[in-house]
DNA sequence: GCCCTTCGTGCAAGCGGTTACATCGGATCC
DNA sequence: GGATCCGATGTAACCGCTTGCACGAAGGGC
């Protein structure tokens, strides 16, 4: 009656339908080479301990089989996937997309698959949130950029093998690229005051998610940090949210610029917002940097075709750094944690100038 | 002597140190939901014949335990992977990474993973062909966004289970999403002729490449196509290269505007060859449309901040579509060989006009 | 010449699922 | 009421590769 009271069947041989290319598996290989699968193992692999002999007559088998082995029963029997995640905000921004390059070149080079992943706003949070844990059991690594992370995703992260870079974001958990965006957005702010400009404004983004932002965060701290600096007092009604997008800067400048008492200058915390406001200023019938200086941050492609002047940060060796930061996360390395700060400096072109006149930021229009 | 003569040494548990988290197994979930792991596994995956109350158990448990399933042991089991290739010549150009978005997204949604290969024109072209085998071990689709392929390698993959859809370029092999290159570059031209242009610039790009690479190819053709249907002779002088950057714009337009008889208006084949000439015509003190027109390719976001006259195609569609073609190519559907055609449609902007003066196709400048 | 290493290989036990086939109890049918 | 079906489960054979351990053949040391 007990189910161990069955006769056991014998064994028998079931003619699966191979649901792939009947591709050669090792044994095939094994067979022909006059070796056993594991011989064919080490020898493929490089292993020591092979006669070079067999060896080479197993390459050759293996060759002119074409053989390869099948990744995913390696990955079984290792455990060991080699496969990094990628997860960006959205691949279609020109930033993220730089980085991405960065990270896909050294990763695949390095013999590694990256796993794309765009984990925007609403539901592809929601998925990568729900997918973590997941994904913790089939990637070896994870890059995020600019992907915040909730603590208790940290957590769930932080107790697992795998290995984790960030980029643009940093947490005291992880290895990070970073700029230091504070100093950085201080710097263009600087820049401007130089001019003489006192009424400047911000285009940046107000986090909408619950999770700080570090980002825009700390260029405007730096921004606000130079004003300071300078005796200027930061008014709230001199920023406005682009929101990243070209359209949301050509939004946020047409609302400053309509403002009572308009900004003389106007920093966005992006090139595309950049773009955008220039935009703006030609519709409004504003000349860039006669009636209003501009200044981005990122040194887009096209930034030198706008004549824009910005902070130059390059991304794409962001991203390589980060994928080389992983690749050297080896498991003899116990996470050194080490925070890579990319370099950025300002590079002036003409959209900005001196104010319109001396003592512009007074009402009076003399 | 045989080594089947040894005796059978008796089965021995190994302590294999366990490489990943130390995860929850089916088997363990079996075992507290008192049920086989079979039964786990097809509760879990919504298959019939297991009942309500089991099912309902066996979900329950599996969450408390936090079960996930080692897709790499599923994909060994099934020999599926839901995994597909993304092969694009570099992600950090506006229209692939549009492209690459579209299918992200519609891929993920559909909780397939989507690995990203940079195909660059180098090494990772060498890459791609080398590892075309390989990948077809691991991968159930492939997208190929404008990447060229070998009579080869279309055998090869030709011959394969993996469902394979191209962006851009078309073969009469797999299923593709295209625009009509050439009728809508013929539409650029012409509207230029209408305005009065008789000396029409092209900057293109010369395929480097020993294969054809049809989107610049067609592009061209469709020029050709309507100087000839307008009776103007085709010169090769008017032509140059851009190589679909925004600086190879630049020098292309450079080359072009200092020649002998410069053209009165350009038609790049790409917007951010376009953007690039515009960043020439302004170093050349030239007027745009006022001394040349210019018209682009695909309506860059950053398009509209140029008021640059375009051809619009959307990209991002276009890649969600190959996305749903892959995913719509079930083994059911024994390759329908779809051929989507996307939309392409004139934007008019404030980068065309008519020519300078009457006649200005004539040396003289009266 | 004998014992101990070192090398080169083979054996077979996993890795963690999936699934063909067998089994079993209760409902259905004459 | 007994044969028949059918739905729910269990058993165990794979999937294809990696790898700890065993083992025989040389090579070395004394």
């Amino acid at each position: 009656m007990t189910p161990a009271g069955r006769t056991a069947p014998e064994p028998r041989r079931r003619a699966r339908a191979r649901s792939r290319t009947d591709a050669v598996t090792i044994e095939e290989v094994a067979r022909r080479a006059n070796v056993s699968v594991a011989t064919v193992s080490r020898a493929l692999r490089g292993l020591p301990n092979v006669a070079p002999s067999t060896r080479s007559r197993v390459e050759q088998v293996a060759r002119e089989l074409n053989y390869q082995v099948d990744t995913y029963a390696s990955r079984l029997a290792t455990g060991r996937s080699d496969t990094v995640g990628l997860a960006v905000p959205n691949i279609n921004n020109w930033y993220f997309a730089q980085v991405a390059a960065g990270v896909e070149a050294v990763l695949s080079a390095a013999g590694m698959d990256v796993l794309l992943h765009s984990v925007d706003d609403d539901s592809g949070r929601a998925r990568l949130l729900s997918e973590l844990s997941s994904v913790r059991r089939r990637l070896d690594g994870l890059i995020l950029i600019d992907v915040l992370l909730t603590p208790a995703e940290i957590r769930a992260l932080a107790g697992d093998p795998i290995r984790v870079v960030t980029v643009g974001q940093q947490t005291e958990h992880f290895p990070s690229v970073t700029v230091d965006n504070r100093r950085a957005a201080a710097g263009a702010t600087r820049h401007l005051i130089q001019l003489g400009h006192r009424r400047i404004g911000l285009i940046g983004s107000s986090s909408r998610t619950p999770l700080p932002f570090d980002v825009p965060d700390h260029r405007r701290q730096g921004y606000v940090e130079a004003l300071i600096e300078a005796g200027i007092d930061y008014r709230e009604e001199l920023e406005a949210d682009g929101g990243f997008s070209v359209q949301g800067g050509t939004e946020a400048m047409v609302h400053l610029m309509t403002e009572a008492r308009p900004p003389t200058a106007v920093f966005a915390l992006s090139d595309e917002m950049a773009m955008g406001a220039l935009k703006a200023a030609a519709d409004l019938g504003l000349h860039v940097p006669g009636d209003v200086s501009l200044i981005g941050f990122d040194d887009h492609e096209l930034a030198v075709v706008f004549d824009l002047t910005t902070v130059r940060q390059d991304p794409e060796w962001q991203g390589a750094a980060a994928g080389r930061l992983l690749l050297g996360l080896g498991d003899d390395h116990p996470a050194d944690l080490e925070h890579l700060v990319g370099d950025t400096r300002l590079i002036v072109r003409g959209t900005t100038a001196r104010p319109p006149a001396p003592g512009a930021s007074s009402p009076g229009r003399h």
